[in-house]
DNA sequence: ACCCAGGTGGCTT
DNA sequence: AAGCCACATGGG
């Protein structure tokens, strides 16, 4: 068990991280730090201090203070992308308010390419549960941390010679067939390298990746912050604010990018994250 | 029993 | 190009 401290931080909050939608693998425990899994290393990460002056402590099982620091993008400084996004849309202030911690996570194109695949018409809790069946069936085992197994996301190889009757053991439906094919794919084709119509092509070439799972993965996994996902609550969002027909994605995402620009994905974060944590407000 | 969830593929107009 | 619908699964 290895420590890491970043200080003086500032536009970031744990639970703004975590539960926007980006990444599956973490948990909050009950004193309000979070527990998870990157890469091949288990870490608890505890957030303490103000908002505008915030202290990182990091619990890691492995991996260099760089690796962590990359992971959480520390180095990128939010508060200019977020005056740049209010310069362009003022609707996106109450967002950008509400959900100021968001960070964009550097997470591994394989892992985030498999999580997307899973994600279609499926719900976030479900997802967890589904790519927590993967890792613990045919991850490494990381070791015991905070209280219970931890184990590394599923490598492609291994994933790529599971029987498909397997998978659907693990209850992930009809999208068992989506993951030994894009394994394979993976192995012989690698990360996507080009521009972003390249990257987006290539995505679109995997079975059971569509316009939406490849904005994801083109954002989360391949860091083109530009990349716009619509989903159904993007779609009621965009309703919302600006009156769209529903079923208008077409014209909602050429909107979005003429509107949000460079950082339109991490504008898309911010209203994500803000519509749902209001939605779970009203159930309350 | 019905509807929904970070949708897509395939088939029919 | 646009409009349907099936696709597994579990929670409300």
């Amino acid at each position: 068990m290895t420590t890491f401290v970043w200080e003086e931080l500032r536009d970031i909050a744990l639970p703004h991280v975590f539960d926007c939608g980006q990444c599956f693998r973490w948990n909050e425990n009950e004193d309000g730090s979070y527990t998870g899994v990157a890469g091949a290393h288990a870490c608890r990460a505890v957030l303490s201090g103000e908002a505008d002056n915030a202290k990182l402590t990091l619990h890691v099982s492995g991996g260099a203070r760089e690796f962590w620091q990359d992971y959480f993008d520390l180095t990128t400084d939010y508060g200019r992308i977020k005056e740049a996004l209010a310069v362009r849309e003022s609707k996106l202030i109450p967002a950008m308010e509400q959900g100021y911690g968001i960070r964009i996570l550097r997470q591994e194109f394989w892992e985030v390419l498999i999580s997307f695949l899973l994600s279609q018409n499926n719900n976030i809790p479900r997802i967890k549960t589904c790519i927590e069946a993967i890792s613990s069936a045919y991850g490494d085992e990381i070791g015991i941390f905070d209280g219970s197994m931890r184990y590394a996301f599923p490598s492609p190889e291994v994933l790529a010679e599971v029987p498909e009757e397997d998978l659907a053991a693990l209850k992930l439906g009809y999208r068992s067939a989506y993951l030994v094919r894009a394994a394979s794919r993976f192995l012989a084709e690698g990360t996507p390298r080009g521009s972003e119509a390249q990257l987006r092509e290539a995505l679109l070439a995997y079975h059971g990746v569509g316009p939406k799972v490849a904005n994801c993965i083109l954002l989360f996994g391949l860091r083109c912050l530009e990349a716009f996902p619509i989903d159904v609550w993007v779609r009621k969002i965009m309703q919302d604010l600006y009156g769209f027909d529903e079923k208008d994605t077409k014209a909602m995402q050429t909107f979005a990018e003429a509107r949000f620009g460079e950082f339109g994905g991490i504008a898309q974060q911010y209203l994500f994250f803000y519509y749902r944590e209001r939605d779970e407000a009203r159930k309350r």
